[in-house]
DNA sequence: TGTTGACCTGTGAGCAACACATAGGTTTAC
DNA sequence: GTAAACCTATGTGTTGCTCACAGGTCAACA
């Protein structure tokens, strides 16, 4: 299979692909034009990788839990430290984009009975700049 | 100012002004030795760069404020149209966020009562490879 | 046989928004 | 005068891809 095939089988853009080939991930073999062939073992290392992807893991996690695998050794204790951490991330940035949320739509409420305003010798934009999270 | 001193005045790093400067941001005045001086104004600007950031804005957008109201004219437009985008992909990433933080709960909520495994010809990590989002 | 056009290829660069590494300058204390 | 602490600017690295580009391949047609 050439780039773009394997990528149509599992969705994903042949640019992907070629990443995850780049950074070791796949190793397909090169035909005389230069061309890359990848074989069914490719599509299952694939397969896994999107759905390491999937459940949080980066890139660097799945190099990880690819060289231990690697090694015949298991990769469950690797796999399990890994995604508490990515998961206490991910709750963090959660709570961030929450947070974020409020204060974007607190401010174009806000903004809702405002007049537009030119800028002045020391304001820039007096919607932003009159705008603070510590008021009621 | 000093780049650490408008830095520790504003709680950011130095090198979030060296950033801010070489994109054009601010523009200090240089002295003989090199080192960069900050004015007051500088501050001023610095602070609007930081709540436009706190409220989601990316620095593109800033550009496009900070031109806008150099040809003093209202930014404010422009200001409502980009929040309004934001808080969109804002809600979008929300959502996503939500999404994986289930499926990562799932995963390792599921993964308790599974054992160890070594890997084999065709699996890599048989706990990433056997959790599917499909799984009731 | 020649050629047009659609489609595909690999490589290198670019993106956001900073953080880090490095080599060297400045300042204060002694 | 010098040593140590602290500061500086510049260049590179980061994440996970996407895009731009110049060119290769292949089937259909003249």
């Amino acid at each position: 299979m050439r780039v773009k095939q394997i990528a149509d089988a599992l969705e994903i853009s042949a640019d992907s692909v070629r990443y995850y080939t780049r950074i070791g991930f796949l190793v397909p073999s090169k035909s005389h034009n230069g061309y890359k062939y990848y074989r069914p073992a490719d599509v299952t290392r694939l397969r896994f990788i999107l759905s390491a992807r999937s459940l949080g893991f980066s890139i660097n996690d799945i190099k990880e839990i690819l060289f231990t695998s690697s090694q015949t050794n298991a990769p469950c204790p690797t796999v399990r430290r890994l995604i508490e951490q990515r998961l206490k991330e991910t709750e963090q940035r959660y709570q961030d984009m929450h947070e974020l949320r409020l204060r974007m739509r607190k401010a174009i409420s806000e903004w809702e009975n405002t007049p537009d305003q030119h800028p002045t010798a020391d304001t820039i934009c007096h919607l932003i700049e009159g705008f603070t999270t510590l008021k009621s």
